[in-house]
DNA sequence: GTTCTAGAAC
DNA sequence: GTTCTAGAAC
């Protein structure tokens, strides 16, 4: 690919910068953004507004820009509620694709879709990755930031075996880390809701406290419970609702109607915007919309569920979407051993506790466990005859067909086909858009539509069909 | 950066 | 037969 290609597609942190609906916060020197693709269940960059395109063109003189970036780190840390400070981690990646300087802001879990490469791993878990702290002193101290050399850089990036960064756990198999990781996210989220359960009791008792001094002299004729505190700690989930004020009654049932109902599946991902924990709830869609007209609520379309596409619209035909969030055959997150292609269900970790990943993992309705799933391409013109559909709704199978997934389809009693299933492959493959014949090069006439006019405006007015929303 | 495919590797 | 990976396109 030439250097010009790819450079549309590095600059799109640039035309993220043009349009305000992308900012979390903003300040005069940066903004805060989603990731678009995040590594965590919570993940988000710093960009800074000034030219720099990373961190190896900084001098001492940037600082206090660091500084500053560093400060709006913090600010959206602190709106999640979810997660304490501890639990994330800050940087910046040493040689990061986009031409514009960028601060990671990512949950520690690194439970996520979009994890899908080693390189992804690495780039967050090697050299690769360098804290806040780290560049702060580097700058400080000598002044600049050399860049990794490429041969190091790709070493790195393919480095094995991978490392846990929470645990001993090594592993070559990227999926192995994955069902690894998702165990330890279930337990810290397990850990999570017991300490709000203890905090919610040690409340109780504090106000049953105070009842008391302002009631020294019970009434006679309504005796008061015997040793209702007992009664609660040893059962923390059947607190006897007349012991609950009005307002502490309305958040047990939004409790039970909201988060506690995520307690036992993945709770918090930013693809689901229903979920209460999510900290993009109601945030802007970014262009989603526009990318993506509404479809008809049939087989042929692709609901945005099964791909890492950003939150999903609750209006429309979408939200009439009652099945699974992820394709039914998701049998590549099945548990392997090494070197073995049998699927198979038990894993090093499997213990007692929360629902051991993937099999009971929740299918409809929650954010899934991470996997390989297939994001719709947003490129593609809509006004050409031919593309009314997305070429890769229409041309890609939902499942490679094997007598593996022709099985596990019977078995789970799927009666949703995809269109394509049936067709000769063939016939499927010469619809691909991926098929160098059929391929469209839409940036390539954008490239010519922008050396005429600026970019900003035709962001504006014409918002680039960007792959990374 | 991501998706997708073909072919290699297992 | 299935998974992994490199390369192309975006």
């Amino acid at each position: 690919m030439e250097v010009d290609e790819l450079k549309y597609f590095r600059d799109e942190l640039k035309r993220k910068l043009s349009d305000k609906r992308n900012f979390l916060i903003e300040s005069d020197r940066a903004v805060v953004i989603k990731a678009d693709f995040p590594k965590s269940q919570y993940h988000f960059r710093v960009v800074a507004k000034d030219e720099f395109r990373d961190i190896t063109k900084l001098t001492e003189e940037q600082l206090p820009l660091l500084d500053h970036m560093m400060d709006l780190a913090n600010q959206i840390i602190e709106k999640q509620e979810h997660l304490e400070s501890r639990n994330f981690r800050i940087g910046f990646k040493v040689n990061t694709f986009w031409n514009r300087l960028n601060l990671h802001v990512i949950s520690d879990d690194f439970y996520s879709m979009a994890m899908k490469r080693p390189k992804h791993w690495n780039s967050f878990n090697t050299e690769l990755f360098m804290p806040f702290q780290m560049v702060h002193m580097m700058l400080s101290v000598q002044g600049s930031i050399e860049p990794i050399p490429e041969e190091r850089h790709k070493e790195l990036q393919d480095q094995k075996p991978l490392r846990c960064n929470q645990c001993d756990f090594v592993t070559d198999l990227l999926l192995d880390l994955k069902a690894h990781l998702y165990q330890h996210w279930m337990r810290k989220e397990g850990e999570r809701e017991q300490k709000k359960k203890m905090d919610k009791i040690m409340e109780m008792i504090n106000e049953t406290k105070l009842d008391e001094v302002a009631k020294p002299e019970p009434l006679p004729e309504k005796p008061v419970q015997a040793q209702p505190v007992a009664d609660i700690a040893r059962n923390p989930n059947k607190i006897p609702r007349s012991l609950l004020t009005p307002q502490q009654q309305q958040g047990k049932q939004q409790a039970q109607g909201g988060y506690v109902k995520y307690v036992y599946r993945p709770p918090v991902n930013m693809m689901n915007q229903n979920n209460p924990n999510n900290p993009f709830r109601n945030t802007p869609s970014l262009n989603i919309q526009s990318l993506n007209p509404r479809q008809p609520n049939n087989f042929n379309y692709r609901h945005p569920g099964f791909g890492p596409r950003g939150p999903m619209p609750l209006q429309g035909p979408r939200a009439s979407w009652s099945g699974p969030r992820f394709q039914p055959n998701q049998h590549q997150n099945r548990f392997r051993f090494p070197r073995s292609n049998a699927p198979c269900q038990p894993n090093r970790m499997a213990q007692p506790g929360p629902q051991q990943f993937p099999k009971n993992a929740p299918t409809s309705g929650q954010a899934g466990p991470p996997g390989q799933q297939q994001g719709v391409r947003p490129k593609w013109n809509p006004t050409h005859a031919s593309d009314s559909q997305h070429p890769n709704q229409k041309s890609k199978p939902q499942n490679r067909p094997n007598a593996f997934h022709a099985k596990q389809q019977s078995e789970n009693q799927q009666t949703i086909q995809h269109p394509n299933q049936n067709k000769n492959p063939n016939q499927v493959k010469s619809q691909t858009p991926n098929n160098p014949q059929n391929r469209k090069k839409p940036y390539q006439q954008k490239n010519r539509q922008q050396s005429a006019g600026n970019h900003q405006n035709q962001g504006a007015n014409n918002p680039a069909p960007s792959t990374f929303n």
